[in-house]
DNA sequence: GACGAAATTACACATTGTGCACTTTTCTTG
DNA sequence: CAAGAAAAGTGCACAATGTGTAATTTCGTC
């Protein structure tokens, strides 16, 4: 029953999710601020240090699903046929995560609320995208061969959109499925310069 | 001559100018992750704890004219006549900045690199970008009669635009002027989703 | 089971950011 | 102008962050 890696790597990967897991909890119950990397570190048995070597603070800790999720994203993108125009392809990643975006969305949710009230997660979330709007605009250049700045501003203007969506998303009453409201801003986004 | 506001007043201008300064001419003697806080408030004078009332890290010190420029924008965008499309508005704001933009050109180079190199300074130019996304889109909702997600995606596009534009502003050679760059982002942002 | 690589840990250290009490400077008012 | 109020600057202490380094433990492999 080897699964697919070297114990190691899961072990690791494992203390990864339930620090993650835990940062969020913790923060949950005391507020962001209140949570020390200490707490989070004992909440789990491993000491202070070793948490650096798996995260570079708290908020990446908490970040730790988002960034996946919009690796995957990343993927979903590479694995559209390449005769689909880059927008249709960007579209269609994001109903290609649909399946495992509904069922956490509660925590998407909880981590949207914290990043708008602690400026420091903000800051590192927005990073965290603008990291991957390089991987994505790669993505779509693959793609699109006209070389310019078109793959640029398709990647930026699309991962503002999901930002965008989350946000809105989270304010609205009553909810609607994520990706109801993501396909909107889309739609918008595509339509809103000529009025 | 007094000058428009309390001595007070022109006194901290002054100084918080001196410590923005100081910290740009520091992070391009040595890099940003080498120059500590107590240098820049040796540089200029003041004890490491008033740097603290004056900005909230090194970032901030750094980031200030951006902050500035930014805030500029938001007025020049309000001060566009009402009638005019808020798309339209918005690129009419760019122009108004032009001549403020041509002199420190240079320092908007020196910034976009730094914040390029190094994740912290980025993560805080994003989150404040951020907070002016808020202000612009209520600058853009109060142009636009109809309520809705509009002002939203607007504001969200327009200024990831500008983001963009000074980004492959610093790439290019030969250099072109900035509002150049942006009218070509803000174009092909305005006509990229139909390809 | 033993060896070598990788992970964990403890320790030390520079730095950050903030609360608090105290001093100095500036503004206002009589 | 003098005196007191208000605001800005300072020194000190303290909790917390990150990081280098060297020991120690754990794990994969032979």
């Amino acid at each position: 029953m080897d699964n697919s890696m070297g114990l190691r790597e899961r072990k690791k990967a494992a203390t990864r999710q339930a620090l993650h897991e835990a940062t969020l909890r913790l923060s949950l119950a005391h507020g962001f601020d209140h949570v020390t990397v200490e707490a989070i570190a004992d909440a789990v048995g491993i000491s202070r240090r070793t948490f650096f070597n798996y995260f570079g603070g708290k908020e990446d800790a908490l970040l730790y699903r988002d960034e996946q999720q919009t690796q995957a994203l990343v993927r979903n993108v590479r694995n559209r046929p390449p005769e689909e125009p880059a927008w249709t392809a960007l579209r269609a990643a994001v109903h290609d995560m649909r399946d495992s975006l509904d069922n956490p969305d509660r925590e998407l949710a909880v981590r949207t609320r914290l990043a708008q009230k602690h400026p420091s997660l903000l800051a590192r979330q927005l990073a965290n995208h603008s990291a991957l709007e390089n991987d994505l605009t790669l993505a779509v250049a693959e793609r699109a061969h006209p070389p310019g700045v078109r793959p640029h501003v398709l990647a930026a203007a699309f991962l503002t959109s999901l930002r965008l969506a989350a946000q809105m998303w989270l304010t609205e009453e009553p909810v609607r499925p994520p990706v109801e409201v993501m396909d909107e801003i889309l739609d918008e986004m595509a339509s809103s310069f000529h009025a």
